[in-house]
RNA sequence: GCCCCUGUCGUCUAGCCCGGCCUAGGACAUCGCCCUUUCAAGGCGGCAACACGGGUUCGAAUCCCGUCGGGGGCGCCA
């Protein structure tokens, strides 16, 4: 392949608080196309805001996208042929090109102040006129500005932008786009404090590392044009672009954390499954040609096509997102479930931090039944209190209805006597009971069962009993911070309840 | 306000570029039925959309124009 034709593609987040899910999603697209096409995948740190950016925010960010199952080849931990990859590391680089865009004339220094600035904005504004540079200092000539500069007046560095004519690029994902010029303000390119401004920045680097498609959220699309211009001013050949559409919250306004986790690490410790996040986000606007959308990340790579984006912003669906993470759920194999389990079962206090062998064959088994139908993972404690959890005082309204019944109190009664002396208890045993009971009284079906559930369980619904019970006997046995209650304790405890 | 993008079931979307195959397909959610000793899972089925108005055409979700709605941008933030 020619080297022209290599694709290279980069995430360059700004380092200023936990990765996003939009931002993921950015990545995770630009990711899969790269690993389709055979390309790189370049992290590149966007930390010139020295007001918010932290070192510490670099980790997180990397731990996040590292947990959702993405790689990279180049990037600032693990360097590359085309570094540094941190744009506080590669200052000098911005100030070479600004330098020589000054002495070509194609930008120039600006002396005006920043209120100066905000009160022509606040002019245009209240005109109804998108707010635009004056190009005031647009004449002062490099000499004179070098003196200005030398008596010690701050100055930014702006790009002349063409007074008149139109400029068009393609959009991979949106088609041709037009900008009027004449609307276009001279964009600073280097700030006052030597920082160099996000459109300067980006350019130099995207050029310099060779990247060949820059595929990023919508919010850039205005900025596009701006950078257009530099690219063609310092003699460059323009990447590919391709914007993708915003992710919105469930009132249409942008996701934020009023409409529940945003954050990859949030979801994360929530318990959803990082496959299950990106298959989610994947299908955030964009469709698998065939129907089946549960996918894993190799599926996705050999399926993704950026032709197949849609253009228009997209409701994040927390309810599809819990059934894909259900989906996932279900391919795993009982072990994987439980090491996955483990903590949210140990932040909970319902095992200890070290676990006897018989207690962790005994859990495997439990999630393995109750993980079914759980959105995530952290909703499993609670699951748990159908096996640590026997209260019969706390009964609910459908409950309490099923065992109040006569026949139900029959069926419990003749179920209490017919237990009372056993000192095991198994489902063959609770099969032959209820088999005698059905022949003495003629109570049979929901009328049989319905009642004997509520009084092993305390609950009107939960596993089926002939996986409860043997679970439940099992667990008995073993030493758990909160007992498990066996069935004949449950038993002995709501015959008593019920004054039987 | 101005500029740019966008508009198919409640939600994500297929179809649109290359008009007829669309009685508009799938998935989530929802409702019902079946299975099941309850619930869940699973199976089956139902409800549900081309924003609106004009054109063009024998024929428009698909092409053109306008209106309205939504989003983004208009920073010495990225």
């Amino acid at each position: 392949m020619d080297k022209k034709d290599i694709v290279r593609v980069r995430l360059a987040p700004s380092p200023t608080g936990y990765i996003h899910v939009g931002n993921a999603r950015t990545a995770l697209f630009n990711w899969l196309f790269a690993r389709q096409k055979g390309g790189a995948f370049i992290l590149r740190v966007e930390d010139t805001d020295l007001e918010r950016s932290r070192a510490e925010y670099e980790q997180n960010l990397i731990k996040d996208l590292r947990w959702l199952g993405l790689d990279w080849d180049e990037g600032p931990d693990i360097g590359g042929d085309y570094g540094p990859y941190r744009q506080s590391e590669r200052l000098d680089l911005y100030h070479r090109y600004a330098r020589q865009l000054l002495e070509e004339g194609t930008a120039y220094y600006c002396f005006c102040s920043p209120e100066e600035l905000e009160q022509e904005r606040q002019t245009a504004l209240a005109q109804g006129q998108m707010p635009k540079y004056s190009g005031k200092c647009r004449t002062i000539s490099l000499g004179e500005a070098r003196s200005r500069l030398a008596a010690g007046k701050q100055a930014s560095i702006r790009l002349k932008v063409p007074e008149t004519g139109t400029l068009a690029f393609d959009d991979l994902v949106r088609g041709r786009v037009e900008f009027d010029l004449k609307l276009i303000s001279d964009p600073i390119i280097v700030r006052s404090n030597g920082m160099p401004a996000y459109n300067f920045a980006v350019v130099i680097d995207d050029a310099l590392m060779s990247i060949s498609h820059v595929i990023r959220g919508e919010d850039h699309l205005s900025n596009t044009p701006k950078q257009i211009l530099l690219y063609s001013a310092l003699g460059w050949k323009l990447p590919a672009f391709a914007h993708l559409s915003m992710v919105m919250g469930k009132d249409n306004t942008r996701l934020s954390k009023r409409h529940g986790a945003t954050s990859v690490d949030q979801f994360r410790r929530d318990g959803i499954l990082p496959e299950a996040l990106s298959n989610y986000l994947a299908l955030l606007g964009w469709s698998p040609p065939e129907g089946h959308e549960v996918l894993k990340l190799e599926e996705l790579i050999t399926l993704f096509d950026l032709e197949r984006v849609s253009r228009s912003a997209a409701i994040f669906d927390y309810d599809k997102l819990y059934w894909l993470n259900r989906q996932h759920l279900k391919l795993l194999t009982a072990k994987e479930k439980l090491e996955l389990a483990l903590p949210y079962l140990q932040e909970a206090d319902l095992v200890g931090p070290k676990l006897s062998q018989g207690q962790s064959q005994w859990l495997e088994k439990a999630v393995d039944l109750l993980i079914e139908g759980v959105d995530k993972l952290s909703d499993l404690p609670q699951k748990f209190s159908l096996l640590f959890d026997f209260e019969p005082e706390k009964l609910d309204e459908e409950a309490r209805k099923i065992v109040e019944a006569e026949s139900a109190r029959q069926v419990l009664r003749l179920f209490s006597q017919k237990t009372a002396s056993l000192k095991d208890f198994s489902y063959e045993l609770f099969a032959d009971i209820t088999g005698e009971i059905k022949k003495e009284t003629g109570i049979k079906g929901k009328d049989l069962f319905h009642p004997l559930r509520v009084a092993l369980t305390a609950r009107a619904s939960g596993l089926e009993l002939d996986k409860f019970i043997p679970l439940v006997e099992e667990g008995s046995k073993l030493n758990f911070p909160r007992p498990v209650k066996s069935c004949l304790q449950r038993i002995k405890e709501f015959s008593a309840f019920l004054n039987l």
